[in-house]
DNA sequence: TGTACATCAGTGAACGCGCGTTCACTGATGTAC
DNA sequence: TGTACATCAGTGAACGCGCGTTCACTGATGTAC
């Protein structure tokens, strides 16, 4: 079996060993979904996959690779939603973003524990920065079609940034409820828009 | 000794108490300033302190009142920071509100982690959202007198959330040098406000 | 002045728990000859 | 066709560690009478 990765069953081999990690990648967002993220554990993963916990280090170097892919699965649903809001204009991918990170909480959670804590090794910070360069691409190329090219990309940043932080300020808005606090985020990140590209 | 708190000596007793619980918290500071906030432990502090471990619950029912109490302790000199700058403009204010909040990186992890873990009690709620109004009144002041009326408050949540933004998601901006990324951060800060007052 | 008692700062040891990770092992499947 | 061997998915048990929190205890200081 030296050679097989050259085989046709080498091959086959190599396509399971992916959809069994896939399966386990899965059973992680749908944890994710139910559970605070700082709170899933390994054997939580598991479970929801129906195996030892054991062997998700067969397929997995370490907890936090794991954590890694599992955002990266589900961030690039955003990807297509922004590139069709910003047809629409500014506000729409202010409203996008924020609709969708606030349905989403377990990944705003997530990113904001990879900006915070990042021990990150290569790997996983190479595949985060990639998908955070190509949405400030595409909010770059938004601004440099209405304001001058020079600040383009600065504006891109502040809008992403600004975006963020209103997720990240308002989210316990005390006394509050979910309803109110989604408006204000709304609200927040439409006057965002508005000003940045006026 | 029924009647400790009436009495003289019992106040004295109660003035050293009070003196005491402050020693600990000046020791969580120091510790913070030093370590990642989320790797601090009772045992951190209580060496820092010199005194043991377990004396730390004589005078804090559980870990997280210590955190709150020291990121209070922290955070109220940015108070008198933001009001001398707030008589300068609204640029001012930015840049000394990202400066300080780079500088004191640990109060910085420890108002995200509020904002995103929160699992607080009652008075540290209270206590959190008493400092969070109070600078917000602050910019909400600035903003009525630049604007119209109705949207200041929106404004200054608009303006504090996205600095916050700036923060957080540039904090590891990849390749650039410390210096690289303050400067970032300090020119999105002035973007931020000079398009929020125009 | 002395004695019994209360209060409280302070301590070291231990509890209890969860969790990431590793280990030794089983069993199925395929290969070489 | 059979036999020895390699590979790898999968598992339950155990390791090891850190940490928040509690406990039983000591010793100093003050009070009541």
């Amino acid at each position: 079996m030296k050679s097989t990765k050259k085989t046709l069953y080498g091959n086959i081999k190599k396509r399971e060993r992916e959809l069994r990690r896939e399966v386990i990648i899965e059973a992680a967002q749908r944890v994710f979904a139910r559970k605070p993220f700082n709170k899933v554990s390994i054997r939580d993963i598991a479970r929801q996959a129906g195996i030892s916990h054991a062997l998700i280090y067969r397929y997995f170097s370490n907890k936090q690779s794991i954590f890694v892919e599992a955002f990266l699965r589900g961030v690039q649903e955003l990807v297509p939603l922004i590139n069709e809001a910003s047809a629409k204009g500014i506000e729409a991918v202010a409203e996008t973003y924020v609709r969708f990170l606030i349905d989403h909480d377990e990944l705003f959670r997530m990113m904001t524990h990879f900006m915070l804590d990042g021990n990150l090794k290569g790997e996983s910070v190479k595949k985060l920065n990639a998908v955070a360069r190509s949405l400030l691409d595409c909010l770059n190329r938004f601004f440099e079609s209405a304001q001058q090219k020079i600040h383009a990309r600065y504006l891109a940043h502040a809008f992403f940034a600004s975006l963020n932080g209103v997720l990240i300020s308002f989210r316990d808005y005390p006394g509050r409820t979910q309803n109110e606090i989604t408006a204000h985020m709304l609200r927040l990140g439409n006057i965002i828009a508005k000003k940045l590209t006026q």
